[in-house]
DNA sequence: ATAATTGATAAATTTTTATTTATGGATTGT
DNA sequence: ACAATCCATAAATAAAAATTTATCAATTAT
């Protein structure tokens, strides 16, 4: 039996990781990073939000882990990090202590 | 190519699922949950929070689906529904465009 | 050096979410 | 019917997160 218990630092962890999600554009800018990296000009012209609001979802993002961020010259490419989310399907199941995968139900 | 396009409305149900999942007591509830079924007072006594509290998270937990609550007698026992957050799973890796199991990066 | 471009940060405000406390509704046991 | 148990909901408050507006820092181009 595999310990699933998970302390408090942990959980906290975990729900920042959600708590990222937890936002439609948000998700948008996640989905527009699966297409192609892009700097925030990008995003900004592609979701049609203030530069500002998006400079900080970004960072909320980052923060998560779920994107990066790399200075090229005068601009910042952002970049979705995909086992960032993998490892959160991970902790959730570490914390109900089964797989998603199995148990079709 | 398959449509990883999402309305507005799926992708704020999708951000409600997240959201639901955007809290330390709530992920408690759902691995206790994940042990066995149980009512609130179960879960008052595991998990050391008033009652009306644990009925408001709850009730965030049933609105998102990962939980389902059925009346036998004089209490509710709520149960763990894995197949909302095997769908929540399927759901963002369709804002992204492909599957999180695939490419280990 | 100056101007233009790109992006972050700070302050103020609004909105959303969580928590407490108090109360009421439903079901069972006597 | 009455008391006890189990739970939801409502109202008030507190806390956290999002949004706007304004400003500043870093890099490049002239």
């Amino acid at each position: 039996m595999a310990d699933n218990s998970m302390s408090d630092r942990e959980l906290r962890r975990l729900t920042r990781g959600f708590g990222a999600l937890h936002s439609v554009l948000r998700l948008r800018i996640l989905s527009a990073l699966a297409q192609n990296e892009s700097n925030v000009r990008d995003l900004e012209a592609k979701l049609r939000v203030s530069q500002p609001l998006l400079s900080w979802h970004l960072t909320q993002l980052r923060q998560a882990g779920f994107v990066s961020a790399e200075r090229v010259g005068r601009e910042v490419r952002y970049r979705l990090q995909p086992t960032a989310l993998r490892d959160l399907v991970g902790q959730i199941e570490n914390v109900l202590g089964f797989s998603l995968a199995d148990n079709p139900d």
